[in-house]
DNA sequence: TTGCATGTTCCGGA
DNA sequence: GTCCGGAACATGCA
């Protein structure tokens, strides 16, 4: 489920029932998703201390807790999920944070994601990697001077989280798809003004699936008819192609986009 | 059984 | 040396 908008709503909950609380105890269920900590060293980190407001910086996201920081990622199936009283814990529940008046677990079922400690003074880019300007509220001029230069196709493009930070699959679908732009345009060919219009596609549809918490599978987006067998333009009603552009599934319209 | 899935990382070739 | 694209990763489902 996590992309940008996805993680964002995650940060919302997180803040919503777990900031300000004190860390009682940490149940970790799954070591396999904890990257640079051991239980014992992530119990050690998190014991007694409370959790701060999270930041959201792309897909990721970073909790102060104590003098450091918990540093989620979500893969492609993570979530977060309260519990105010004794849940029955799922198989995906891999972290446990009990704190006090409930817990917050991290769960996921692929495990593509993780969580990392961060003390005190060290650099997030460490974990994250290079992070490009949020895709959330990136100004035209940074768009295209980050597109400057870059030799490969655009999809390809608006995924690099170096590039922009937070477009995943289906948000770059959405983003071309309403842009009218192919999927395997070659950036050094795209004009001026179809560089601005993705970027206002990305803004709009930033702006819509962050109020959503997702990307919304209303009419009159790609989304609603993503993945359908007999997949209709939302907008002229041509049959829908997909196939493989950047290693992963693509969704466009031919008629549209060229 | 095989292929596919919204994530990142790693490696080889351009 | 840098950049880009595809395979690999872990797990479950159609």
């Amino acid at each position: 489920m996590p992309e940008l908008p996805d993680v964002e709503g995650l940060a919302r909950y997180l803040a919503r029932y777990a900031v300000g609380r004190r860390v009682r105890h940490v149940r970790v269920r799954d070591a396999g998703v904890l990257r640079n900590t051991t239980p014992q060293g992530l119990g050690h980190a998190l014991d007694g201390e409370r959790l701060g407001e999270p930041r959201r910086h792309g897909k990721w996201l970073l909790v102060p807790v104590g003098r450091g920081r918990l540093v989620l990622h979500f893969g492609m199936t993570g979530a977060l999920a309260w519990s105010s009283r004794e849940p029955a814990w799922e198989e995906a529940d891999r972290v446990v944070l009990e704190l006090e008046g409930g817990a917050l677990s991290y769960r996921s079922q692929r495990k593509l994601g993780g969580l990392w400690w961060l003390g005190p003074g060290e650099d997030p880019e460490a974990i994250t990697g290079p992070l490009g300007p949020d895709a959330a509220g990136i100004e035209r001029a940074a768009f295209e001077q980050r597109l400057a230069g870059r030799r490969g196709g655009v999809k390809s493009a608006l995924m690099d989280q170096a590039l922009v930070a937070g477009i995943g699959n289906e948000l770059s679908d959405e983003v071309l798809w309403r842009a009218r732009v192919h999927p395997r345009t070659a950036v050094k060919e795209l004009s001026a003004e179809r560089i601005g219009a993705l970027h206002a596609a990305l803004r709009e549809v930033l702006d819509a699936s962050m109020r959503h918490g997702r990307i919304p599978r209303a009419a009159g987006w790609l989304e609603s008819v993503r993945g359908e067998e007999d997949a209709r333009c939302p907008r002229c009603g041509a049959a829908l192609r997909h196939g493989r552009v950047a290693g992963r599934t693509a969704w466009w319209c031919p008629r549209e986009q060229r």
